[in-house]
DNA sequence: ATGAAAGCGCTAACAT
DNA sequence: ATGTTAGCGCTTTCAT
């Protein structure tokens, strides 16, 4: 059933019919409903891929994610999704598996596929990357990036921030009376653990501690890094009280590993994480952590990228979000 | 730059242009060459919004999701994803937050927006749900199910044998000497539930167990349930040695409120549980559990959607995957 | 208050 | 071997 079929039902112009479902005020409210309720009857809808090629435009984003079964990203998606539906946007979802190659096959698929605006996660900063941001701000389609944005390419961003998060992290350890914390992290490389670790160096010169280089672990997230890092730990000769992992599953690796090894948790160490994962809550004991508002990061970029798809001149935007420790049982406080 | 830019550019009819970006025999190879070098200087990519209107059939399926925070539907969604990028298809998140209205809003969607498939995992078997389902099989749109099928509607669906997954679970316990072995799971209502209910049922018929009916514990996947679950077992005058639950997160929530309450896994208690979700190897003891191969599943619907849609005739199909038992440290053998 | 007609970018049947 | 043309289903300008 196309617009054709209802206007002959109808008995009216395709015209009319067009204006009439799209709420125009020069059809009269009597025509508009008879027409509406022929529609309704018959089940006509418009054919969003005509209307997009008439347009121009699709309601239709894109949303570049790393990999979905990292389980940070889960919460992302879902905001994203739930503010796009809500506005009558799709979101297409282009999982590119931290490859370069399928992470260009992506843009030339939204390229072809005429998206309205891309919101981008986890992004490398390859060359590739850069030049394909910009092809798409110069054709007037929006990128808004989550967690990590383009090298020299500041706003329309959505992230927390890290710094404050790092320090706050520490601040709290250090207030539980913790003096040896060590700090696990990913990569030196990535920025915003870079941040974090820089808030944490910070809290720690603010209550006159000094920071313990071999106490700084930097790998990765994989459970190998967990494992050398708690060798490293309990192999010092004073061994730190208190342990903060960027990471809940480096966090929750870690701890096993301890437990494996006749540590307890938190009497030998207190450890905390990062991000605030579902799963936090059903290990024993349950994982203190630094909380990222995933899905709520979701929202916002999605809210942001339609201000930028409605306006196409509004303003660049920072979204920052505050991270908050949330206290559980693998942190106490200690009398030193 | 359309067709018709490229088709001036290149001194022929943009006929000649799509026939040779088509690669049809008729054009000769070095004007094919010439057309598609002028493509790719000019980066010129063919519009799919056009191609969709032209042929009515956009290379994009939607895949309904109940809740994607879910963590086994981030492995179905990856594995969909990437089947469908394999094959240049874009695929629609729909995340219907497990909400009738939603869901009926997101068929909607797909409809005006001419998908060529739709995947359905979390089916609830509603009224609504039927009557889309229909609706699109009319239209000649497939629909592939995921986990669990719609009533009376037998193939199109990829799943585990529930019934042999817990049938073997059961078996695997017993053979490492447990005779008392609690079954708690999710709602009675569920039919894969029920499927892996009967499993281990028979499991313990064939080794001339008895079925204690106290041990059958049915509830949600909440830490709720987990926790009554766990108050129920230690009740017993005669408490059980293993627990099977159907479920990763009710396995670990009950492994971590027995150790709260002082119980050791596996020396008190053997637990098996249900999915392999990543998790289940960062904790301690690490869990055995028993595998649904979520990726593959995912893979294997997009590729029985993809038979479908282009060989509109293609005979119904059931993919049935079996369950594998995952050995980790939260199961022991014991001599009774 | 409503209709006619052009056109979005492409494909495919039919011509030449 | 290549061109002409109609048309996919809609919106929008311009007429009436």
């Amino acid at each position: 059933m196309t617009i054709d079929d209802l206007a002959r039902l109808a008995g009216v112009s395709k015209a009319t019919v067009s204006l009439a479902l799209n709420k125009d005020g020069r059809i009269p409210e009597a025509t508009r409903k008879r027409i509406t309720d022929l529609a309704d009857a018959h089940g006509y809808r418009p054919s969003t891929v005509a209307k997009s090629l008439r347009k121009g435009t699709t309601k239709a984003i894109g949303l570049m994610l790393p990999d979905i079964i990292n389980p940070f990203f889960p919460g992302i998606l879902k905001g994203v999704e739930e503010v796009a539906a809500q506005n009558d946007f799709i979101v297409i979802f282009c999982n590119f598996d931290e490859n370069e190659a399928k992470e260009s096959v992506y843009f030339e698929m939204l390229k072809d596929r005429w998206v309205d605006g891309i919101i981008f996660s986890g992004i490398t900063g390859g060359a590739e990357e850069q030049k394909y941001v910009r092809a798409f701000e110069e054709k007037g389609v929006p990128i808004v990036f989550i967690d990590r944005g383009l090298e020299g390419h500041d706003g329309n961003l959505v992230q927390i921030d890290n710094y404050d998060a790092g320090y706050r992290a520490a601040t709290y350890l250090i207030d539980l009376g913790h003096r040896r914390i060590a700090f696990v992290s990913g990569p030196e490389g990535i920025s915003i653990l870079r941040k974090r670790k820089d808030g944490y160096r910070k809290a720690l010169a603010d209550h006159r501690l000094e920071v313990d280089e071999s106490l700084i672990i930097e790998g990765d997230i994989s459970s190998a890094t967990a494992v050398a890092a708690v060798e490293r730990i309990l192999d010092r000769p004073v061994k730190p009280t208190a342990i903060f992992a960027t990471s809940d599953i480096v966090a929750l690796s870690m701890q096993s590993e301890l437990q494996k090894r006749g540590c307890r948790v938190p009497e030998d160490f207190s450890i905390l994480g990062f991000d605030n994962l579902p799963i936090t809550v059903i290990v024993h004991p349950t994982l203190s952590t630094v909380a990222q508002p995933f899905v709520e990061m979701g929202r916002q970029a999605m809210e942001l990228l339609l201000a930028l798809i409605q306006n196409k001149d509004s303003q660049r935007r920072k979204v920052l979000f505050n991270a908050e420790i949330i206290e559980r049982e693998s942190t106490r406080a200690i009398t030193s």
